[in-house]
DNA sequence: ATATGGACTTTGAGTCGTCAAACGATTAAT
DNA sequence: ATTAATCGTTTGACGACTCAAAGTCCATAT
C-alpha cells in the first residue's frame, strides 16, 4: 500500500505526463511538490524499485502500468471528493481542492463507491476536470481550445478550469466563468496581453496566461460537467 | 499541529481516563495501540515535552487541559464522521468505525461544521457514544446500567454499545439490539454466564461480558443526554 | 575545444514512529 | 527479607521522508 506521500508523487507525475510518453523531468516534480531536487531523486529511486515507475537518470521518469493505475485511482478519489464537497456538503467551489487533497488519502474504496453513487456517477468535477472512471481509466486531456486560443465574437461554453489555486477560482466564481457558463471573446490584444470577454450580462477582463487556463468548447457541444446533486434526475450520464 | 499518530495516542488516553483522575498505565496504551511498551514510553515522553500530558514514570500518564482538548476534538470528529457515514452515505452500521478511524485525521474544521449542520447537531453517534460538543466539551461516561446489571423482567432502552469491533456490531444488528431499541432481560444465569433477553418480537442470547457492553436505561427515561424532549421517536435522537 | 551554467545525483545528516532486546523498579510470594 | 514475576524504561537500530551542500553530467557559447 503506497503511503500518502507516494500517492502525491504518483499524482504529480500523472498530471504532468498526460501528453505523449515523454519522460517527466524530476525538476518539475521538485517544483510541484515543494521539495528539493535531491529528495525527488531519492523518492523516485525507491518508487522505481517498487515497480511504480521507471527512472532514466538525468532524463526523467515514466509511470509503469501499475503506477499509472494507482495514480488514476488517487485522481479519481480526489475529483469525486471535490464534487461531493461542493454538491452534497455545499462547500465553496474555491476551497474544496485543499480539502480533497487531504481526504483523497483517507477515503476507502467502500466510501468512494457510496459517494460516486450518490452523485450519480459524474464524469467531471466542479472545475471541469474529468473523473477517471473505475472501469475505463483513460485519462483524457483532449480539448485544447481556451479563451486564449478560441475565435473572437463567437459563443463558447466553459468546460474546465486548469488551475486549482483558491485565488484564481475565486476570480472565476466572481466573474461567473465557471464550467457550464457561456462566454464570448470580445477582444484579444497580444500587445497588452489582455483578453476582454462578454458573459451573459457583463464583461470580464483577464490576462492571456489566465485566459489560457480556461478551456472552452463551441457553445453547441454537449455538456460535460457533473449533474446537479440529484441522483434520480435523468442526468446520470455514465451508466455502466 | 499533532500528527495523526499523536491524535490516536490522545484519543486512546482519553477514553481510558474518563473515570477519575487516575493515571493511565502505559501498558494499556501499548495494548490498545498495538505497539511495543518501549514505543509508548518514547512517544509519551515526546508528548509530555509538548505539553499534551504529564508522565509519572512507572506510574502512568494524565492528559493536560490542552491534551484533553485536542483529544476531545478528535473524538468529536470521529463520532460525527461515523454518524455521517451511516445517515448520509447509508453505510453499514458495523463498518463505519474503521472508516472513521482514518477520516478523523483528514477532515478539516470547515468540513466538520458542514457535517454537523447537515446532521442537525446530533449528540450521540450510531453506537450511542456521546459526541463531545464544540462548546461544552464534557465527556460523560455516566449511565452504568447494562444488560449485565439491570433488573430482569423490566423494559429497558438500549442507549449505547461499548464495543466497536465489526463482528460484535454485526451481532447487535442481527439481533436488533441497536441503540433505541427496547429490551427485557428474561433470565440471567451467572453459573453458565448466559443472558437471555426478549426483544420486541424475538429472543436473544448472549454471554455476560457481552451483555456488559450494552448500556441501557429504564424504558421510560428520556433520552440520556438532556435537552428538548422532542417526541420524534425512532432514531433521530436529537433534532435541531 | 573547452569552459560555463544549469539540471540532476550523491552524500551526510536529521526527524518521526517504530521494534527487539537489555536493563531497572515494584510488587507479591515465599 | 530475599527472590521472582511483572511492568516499565533504555538503548541501538531501522525505514520513510526530508534537507543542505558537494559532486557530476552535458549542452552550448564562445
Amino acid at each position: 500500500m503506497p503511503t500518502s506521500t507516494v500517492e502525491n508523487y504518483l499524482k504529480a507525475i500523472l498530471v504532468r505526463s498526460a501528453d505523449a510518453d515523454a519522460a517527466v523531468a524530476t525538476g518539475s516534480l521538485a517544483e510541484a511538490l515543494g521539495v528539493t531536487p535531491g529528495t525527488i531523486t531519492t523518492m523516485v529511486k525507491s518508487m522505481a524499485s517498487r515497480g511504480l515507475l521507471e527512472h532514466q537518470p538525468r532524463e526523467g521518469v515514466r509511470l509503469t502500468d501499475s503506477g499509472r493505475a494507482h495514480a488514476l485511482a488517487v485522481l479519481r478519489k480526489h475529483r469525486l471528493v471535490e464534487t461531493f464537497l461542493v454538491q452534497v456538503l455545499k462547500m465553496d467551489w474555491a476551497e474544496v481542492h485543499e480539502e480533497a487533497e487531504a481526504l483523497e488519502h483517507a477515503i476507502s474504496e467502500r466510501v468512494l463507491l457510496r459517494i460516486d453513487a450518490i452523485l450519480g456517477h459524474p464524469d467531471a468535477d466542479p472545475h471541469g476536470d474529468p473523473i477517471p472512471s473505475a472501469k475505463s481509466p483513460q485519462f483524457d486531456r483532449d480539448s485544447s481550445l481556451s479563451l486564449a486560443t478560441c475565435e473572437a465574437h463567437r459563443q463558447y461554453r466553459v468546460e474546465r478550469i486548469l488551475d486549482q489555486s483558491p485565488s484564481f477560482l475565486e476570480f472565476i466564481q466572481r466573474t461567473g466563468l465557471m464550467p457550464g457558463s457561456t462566454v464570448k471573446v470580445a477582444e484579444r490584444d497580444p500587445a497588452s496581453g489582455v483578453v476582454r470577454c462578454e458573459l451573459r450580462d457583463h464583461p470580464a477582463t483577464l490576462g492571456l496566461p489566465e485566459a489560457a487556463k480556461i478551456e472552452v468548447t463551441e457553445a453547441a457541444a454537449r455538456p460535460r460537467v457533473a449533474a446537479e446533486a440529484h441522483p434520480s434526475s435523468g442526468s446520470a450520464r455514465k451508466p455502466r
